[in-house]
DNA sequence: TATGAATGAGCGTTCATTCAT
DNA sequence: TATGAATGAACGCTCATTCAT
């Protein structure tokens, strides 16, 4: 592994150990082993790790996705678990996915948000289209903007679950089930 | 007003002009002209004030949806309307939004989040059930969890609009028509 | 009790308690019952306070000891009887006591000091006279000068006592007898 | 010097200026000519360094100690050289002196204070010992203890001498005589 | 006299960034 | 590349004091 990714890395896990709390550059690089002027032979700023944390959480993302979905379930199916691996993501990383963001909402790097997602945009937005050609959903929808809405929606809603630390999970499953028939419907998902 | 009002209102200005990190304690009491100790005596600390900048902000969105939608009309319309309602208020506070939910994000206050949503919960879920009553939407949804998730959808989509500041109003347009498209769907939405 | 008095007690009060830690005039005020304003009406400054305190401090300790120490003992008694009671003293007040100090140090007031101590001095200057007239003591020494030197050194020995919480009281009643024995031969205390 | 070193030795000098309340970090750092940061590397907080002040007014004391008093003299001598230095000592950082054990009043460290005079204690300890042995004091006094009397003794005499700015010279003399007569007397102090 | 909200100068501390090695 | 001691600007917060009522 890179030095660069091991900062990268390091930075994750503190995100995560001290959640809420503001994170300092020499907390990174303790956790990292460098010294801390390396961290500025990799990153010109505090802030600018940020979108490097956030390609890699999509990447995290999009590689726990492909693992766990079969694209030749029946796209309900697909649907279901898609479901499942969000919402699992965002209960494991949700304080860093919260702080990244607030970190590149202070800076110039916010614009990259959306670019970063594109490549999670994009695999939704193929399994879209595949599932209109086999006419498991409705068929005049837009892929790509659906893929975005569906994406928001479940991201959101697993947020607004994971919000308050008392996991009821027997409450967070009934706004699941109530997810799964939103976005079936919003979908027009075939059940058949 | 009294003089805690004063002070949010300042800040909520202060927050649109400079960012969370750039606005000190000291420009938020200058805006409100007061001095800095008396900030003290209404928050305990300079993140304190978020909770009560959320609330305002609900406020001034519920206030304006209240105006600006009948509950007379059929509910297609009173949908169309709440999306239009949401999307100009994103465009507005959309800087103030993301970074009070930032600033919430590095205390203890983050779980009032979802607290402070709630009378905009409140108020969507009792227009869905007159909707649910009038046949106007499906009939088995859980008017609630429902109004959570169709919110959370909307702003989402919102917010990836208004995420990049090149307003391409056209591809704007677009994204919100797929967005009514997608929540009618969701709700099952009678057109007639 | 007139409300100065209440002032002064209050920070006694408030003094022992936080101990260690600095007290502000707000905690004072509260201890007290009366408005942050109503302080100033009596002391024109934080610190200005201070003097009336030690005033009463040694108003304490002086009626302790007029309670406790009868002029008609031999004076070899009555030196054990000082000890005692000016170790008691120093045990229940040395926070204030060391806070007083050092809260005249850093003003003009600290010149009072030795003022405040005089009716002490005073006091035990007429116990030494009594004693050199009635022989119980070497007959060449100046009485004033001498209970300086004196009360200087059982204070500072009960000091070194109580400045460790520690209480070995077995090693604190050892100290004592040292010190006993120490001022008993500088005064030449007579036995018989 | 060590940079540490430094920072002690600019701290005593405008302790010696300004006194306690009035001594900012910053003009300690401006005296030391290192950055405000630096400061804090060595000493946790402002009144950290206070036990390190401390430290070094002792060692100063004992070098000058050991300097001016000749052990081979006769235990009087020693003794009114002795009285001499602490003194002039006391003359030289009364000042310092009181503000250091008021800021440790202020923080945990008092504790530390009878620790950071075991030194001298040590010292003085054993020059009584040699005249316990050498018969130049009285036999059956315990060393240990009574250094830590004696120096009491002869510290807060000074104190009180030098408590006034009034420099009566004259005043001071007398009540140094009266303090060698009283701690000769109180050892037992042999003549010839 | 008494109040207590308001004041605002002042200070301790932090922490991103630099740079000599 | 790598180090980590040093930097110093920046800022949150405190608290003695004031003053309108």
């Amino acid at each position: 592994m890179s030095k660069k990714d091991k900062i990268v890395q390091a930075a994750i896990e503190v995100f995560k150990e001290k959640g809420i709390e503001r994170t300092k550059v020499s907390d990174i690089v303790k956790a990292a082993g460098i010294a801390q002027g390396t961290y500025y032979l990799y990153f010109p700023s505090k802030l600018a790790i940020m979108p490097a944390i956030a390609d890699v959480l999509i990447e995290i993302l999009v590689a726990d996705i492909r693992k766990q979905i079969n694209t030749d379930d029946p796209f309900k199916t697909q649907l279901d678990d898609l479901v499942e691996v969000m919402y699992q993501h965002t209960k494991e990383y949700r304080d860093v996915h919260s702080l990244v963001y607030a970190g590149l909402s202070s800076t110039e790097y916010l614009q990259q948000w959306e670019e970063i997602y594109e490549p999670f945009y994009e695999w939704l937005g193929d399994v879209l289209e595949n599932a209109i050609r086999r006419e498991e959903v409705r068929q005049e929808m837009n892929a790509k903007r659906t893929a975005k809405l569906l994406i928001g929606t479940i991201e959101t809603s697993a947020e607004q679950a994971y919000l308050y630390d008392q996991t009821d999970e027997k409450e967070i499953d009934e706004q699941k089930k109530e997810l799964r028939t939103f976005i079936n419907q919003a979908l027009g998902t075939k059940n058949d």
